[in-house]
DNA sequence: CCGTATCCCCGGGGATACTG
DNA sequence: CAGTATCCCCGGGGATACGG
């Protein structure tokens, strides 16, 4: 084969591989939501709630649904009085760890970027 | 400072620069379009057009003109005939480079996981 | 080739109220 | 507390055609 089509062929993997991710990791909302759960280990409805500026807990739901259908969070219900719910990042979920430190120190480097210069 | 408030603190810096980082790279095309650049090192329009499946030229081009105003990449007009355009990215584009290539091994390991089990 | 302009539709998602 | 149910609106974004 020769070397170009070779090439390419390995981008488009790569540009499939970067998509894939992006479907499971879509919309406004997923990554600030792990990222949540991430940075406490384990966290609750309305901790989340708060930490994710400006979310409703209706998409917040729905969001945690997806999440857990992908298999990145874990739901533990505790049987306290009132049910209070946890939510955990999986052994899986937790190999977003990289991503997020590293989305984390961008955002930091990023405004210094724009607002500092 | 007592440490519970001291290491609340630190995670609301973090949720911020993560939330900073998603409203930079929001929407469903941004992190495929720069990954695109990104592997090419050098891209055209059209080409970006081909290697990110289910874009339209509408969204492509006003997604381009975000990126380039937040400073990611460069837009570089050729005066061939027609006018060819190359996109690249800038040296702050550039330091989003370790996130790609996580995004991509991830993708990869998640379709194995998701699939696979 | 590299976009811009227009039209137009539908569903994402907010606000609010309610349940277990 | 942890969600669900309903209503309802508007703007994101596709399809298509056109301009430099």
């Amino acid at each position: 084969m020769e070397c170009a089509k070779f090439e390419s062929q390995e981008h488009k993997k790569e540009m499939m591989a970067v998509q894939d991710s992006m479907d499971v990791l879509n919309g406004k909302w997923k990554i600030p939501i792990i990222s949540s759960i991430c940075f406490y280990s384990k966290r609750r409805f309305s901790d989340i709630l708060n930490d994710v500026a400006g979310i409703s807990n209706k998409m917040l739901s729905k969001e945690l649904k997806e999440l857990e259908i992908n298999k990145l969070i874990r739901r533990i219900v505790l049987d306290t009085q009132p049910v209070t719910v946890q939510y955990e990042l999986t052994e899986h979920g937790k190999t977003l760890q990289t991503i997020i430190n590293n989305l984390t120190e961008w955002g930091i480097q990023h405004r210094k970027e724009i607002v500092g210069k």
